[in-house]
DNA sequence: TTGAAAAGAGACAGGTCTGTCTACATACTT
DNA sequence: AAGTATGTAGACAGACCTGTCTCTTTTCAA
């Protein structure tokens, strides 16, 4: 599956696959590190060695492939999420492990925020609905983590935590990860510590 | 001075004013609600009645106009933040209503972000300097705020509610105000009140 | 072995992009 | 009155954009 930050940033050279494959592995790879209108589709053709008339019969439209590209970043970022969080022993201590695992998505080599923030601020209105998508299968996980972990509020609570990711996303990509460990780690501790628990 | 929601959005019709005062008020309104790579030259030239060469005889390149845009956002937004805060008695007061002040922010007609956040995810590694900029100064600003409070470590306490901010314009953006405003008001309040004070 | 699907190579169309250029009009200043 | 600033109007270049099309080759399964 989708478990490492390799993963996350995409295969390196790419082997003998079919056109589809290198296609979207290399939109995948371009979409995210220039953003998707800077990133042509002339250009993913002749990095990914197809021909301009295969691309087209696999997508349609660049709108195709951006939301090909979308629905493959969520389900490489959620199984990553999932995978690196898999060791904590129970609900509770999966949702005080998050700000580390993030940490490391900010540290990854060519992190640049996330791909569906950054394809909203982009396209604005007219973004794939996977952009607000992939956010709220985010906040329904944290969710069930908080109801898991006994608290009274889960959804405030997740949506509290889902703010905090947001803001420490926005601070990594624009000022470093440095910037956004501390506050997030000292935040999202206060509002763990500060969630009302049911002791059924 | 700059100091409504109004001014924040930009004039509305333009009455005669010099060629670069047009250009600039088009580029501010366009560049915002589209983006800047979605908004080209033509399309502002043609919006605010101007020649092609009186463009270029202001702004001899696209990213000159961007840099002119962002420096007029700023001054904007920063003028607006001060005169909406500036019945707080205190800096504890002007703190505490940050929020909603944000959340007023949020349902202005025609909201669509943080025009810095944007374009630096628009614009990644090449972003022009003041999209970084724009969020130090709004740094130092709460910073200032912080000590002036009497907090013990404004810069801690400056940074958390940094991120708070980011988090909240981003959830507001792709969600709507309603998504912001109750998780931006409690953890806010929840840093301030932990924060330590100094009662010198 | 034959036929269909997939792929490669690349020309082409029609549009948009940034930026340059010429030609002319207006206004202000010295 | 002459010269300089600024303005309008619009043609033009060269690049890039998405998407279509033709023709050939490969692959693979019936």
């Amino acid at each position: 599956m989708f478990t490492s930050l390799d993963d996350l940033a995409g295969p390196g050279p790419l082997p003998e696959q079919d056109a589809r494959t290198r296609v979207l592995e290399c939109a995948y790879r371009l979409f995210y590190r220039h953003g998707l209108r800077a990133t042509g589709i002339d250009r993913i053709i002749a990095e990914s060695g197809v021909a301009k008339a295969s691309f087209y019969r696999h997508f349609p439209t660049k709108q195709a492939l951006v939301e090909a590209y979308l629905d493959l970043r969520h389900a490489r970022w959620m199984g990553w999420l999932e995978s690196r969080l898999a060791g904590a022993p129970d609900a509770a201590a999966w949702l005080a492990a998050l700000p580390d695992a993030l940490d490391d998505w900010f540290r990854a080599p060519g992190f640049r925020g996330c791909a569906f923030i950054n394809g909203h601020a982009e396209a604005g209105t007219d973004a794939p609905p996977m952009t607000v998508t992939h956010k709220r299968e985010l906040a329904a996980r944290i969710e069930a983590a908080c109801r898991e972990a006994d608290f009274v509020r889960p959804d405030e609570v997740a949506a509290d935590l889902l703010l905090l990711i947001e803001g420490a996303i926005v601070r990594a990509q624009m000022e470093g990860a440095d910037a956004a460990r501390a506050p997030l780690a000292r935040v999202f501790a206060r509002v763990l510590a500060g969630a009302e628990r049911a002791y059924v």
